[in-house]
RNA sequence: GGAGGAAUAGCGAAGUGGCCAAACGCGGCUGACUGUAAAUCAGUUCCUUCGGGUUCGGUAGUUCAAAUCUACCUUCCUCCA
């Protein structure tokens, strides 16, 4: 596909970090970058503008939940997600293999794919290879998963083995499926936290010559250690010329150790969500602009950050937003905590270029405290 | 002037003899959130040196035991003159 490709422009001597940019039908963007979620064809309480202005380059949307509402075919009628969602850049769409996991009490698998129960009102849908493939060609994006189980952890060795054999059978009728040309599929590699079926995982899909791969079911609730574990097995059994995305990951320490590692995309809810709940990521650490001590502190949230809610904002009137749960409120602190993660990444990429990354990180990691959560 | 009714933690409001330091809601305080069923969820909210102490308008009683029963007082509400 010619017009999706990574173009890898320099690797750090030090490890595996890469900086580079990524050719899509809707622009390039370079890499390492964050991608924030827009679920529901919106980066919650947010513009398509106001996410681009952030220095965003792809959002990202999903297959199930648009299936849902609007539905695949209404957003096909409007002329495509870029064009229903009045964004130009990148989009890219997740296949519903999260909800898998996320919404496991209202669901079934089998071989053929997986049965789910709406959450909104019961319907009982099948979402396959097959259908997931036609649903992510209808809605358009520039970057669509293939169809697969977001395994729990902990969880068994035989379970983690059938399901990723299932996965992969499921990226091969993913991959036979999917006819619409100008946009890029790529494959997910599980396995859980075991090296050989994440490495089996990895091979066999690179077999499949996907444009690009994805790691996933990671940061579900694994300890750090085996996070790294997840990613190590995943990312040396992928062919290094193609573009790697970390799924789900949003934490800034999480992020580096994939950046470390060699991975160019990651995306999260993370920021956006915990910013609507008033958790701030700043350069002093962890903020809950909640907090009483903020009644009357009259300076921004971050003096180190470059955001419109820094550069016009006090933590007093933050706070007292989202005290009165006024909406304006979550907007500026979700710019915020995409901005902070965003920038971050900018930095990453200067560092990597100068074969500093993991300097930088450490850095990092020192000074905004990856004990604290983010 | 007369007749009823009501007073419970910051607020609203349950409770009408022991299982009551007192449900629940709001407000306050705090924490969590990772390919979004999340503008959500959880904890905490009389004092404490964690042994205990002091509470349910006030005072005095009844009782082994009172927020709950009795008497009086105070304040408020409604109705009648």
């Amino acid at each position: 596909m010619k017009d999706f490709y990574l173009e890898i422009l320099h690797v750090d001597k030090n490890c595996g970090a890469r900086y580079g940019i990524l050719h899509t039908p809707h622009g390039d963007v370079e890499v390492p970058m964050f991608m924030p979620v827009g679920t529901l064809a919106t980066v919650k309480t947010l513009s398509p503008e106001e996410v681009k202005s952030l220095g965003a380059g792809v959002i990202l949307s999903n297959t199930y939940h648009l299936h849902l509402r609007p539905g695949e075919d209404i957003v096909a009628k409007a002329g495509g997600l870029h064009k229903f969602m009045n964004y130009d850049g990148p989009i890219l769409t997740d296949s519903g293999g999260f909800q898998v996991f996320s919404l496991a009490e209202n669901r079934k698998i089998s071989e053929e794919g997986v049965v789910f129960k709406s959450h909104l009102n019961g319907d009982r849908m099948l979402f396959s290879p097959e259908t997931v493939m036609d649903i992510e060609e209808k809605l358009g994006a520039d970057i669509i998963m293939a169809f697969d189980e977001c395994i729990p952890y902990p969880v068994d060795e035989k379970y983690v083995k059938n399901s990723v054999e299932r996965t992969l059978r499921w990226a091969k009728r993913c991959k036979e499926a999917h006819k619409r040309e100008g946009q890029a599929l790529f494959g997910i590699v599980q396995g859980g936290e075991y090296e050989e079926h994440r490495k089996h995982c990895a091979e066999e899909l690179a077999k499949m010559d996907f444009p690009g791969y994805s790691i996933g079911g990671t940061s579900i609730g694994e300890p750090k250690d085996v996070f790294s574990k997840m990613v190590d097995y995943s990312v040396k059994y992928l062919p290094p010329e193609k573009p790697r995305y970390l799924m789900g990951v949003g934490s800034l320490d999480f992020i580096f150790e994939g950046i470390e590692k060699g991975v160019d995309m990651f995306d999260c809810v993370l920021p956006t969500r915990i910013a609507r709940h008033g958790a701030l990521m700043t350069s002093k650490g962890r903020v809950n602009i909640r907090d009483a001590k903020y009644k009357e502190d009259f300076t921004p949230l971050d003096d180190e950050c470059d955001c419109y809610t820094c550069k016009n904002y006090t933590k007093a009137y933050l706070r007292h937003l989202y005290v009165a749960d006024e909406t304006f409120g979550k907007r500026l602190l979700s710019m915020h905590n995409i901005r902070f993660l965003i920038h971050m990444m900018e930095e990453a990429r200067k560092a990597i270029k100068e074969d500093r990354f993991l300097e930088f990180k450490e850095e990092m990691l020192a000074k905004y405290g990856s004990k604290k959560g983010f």
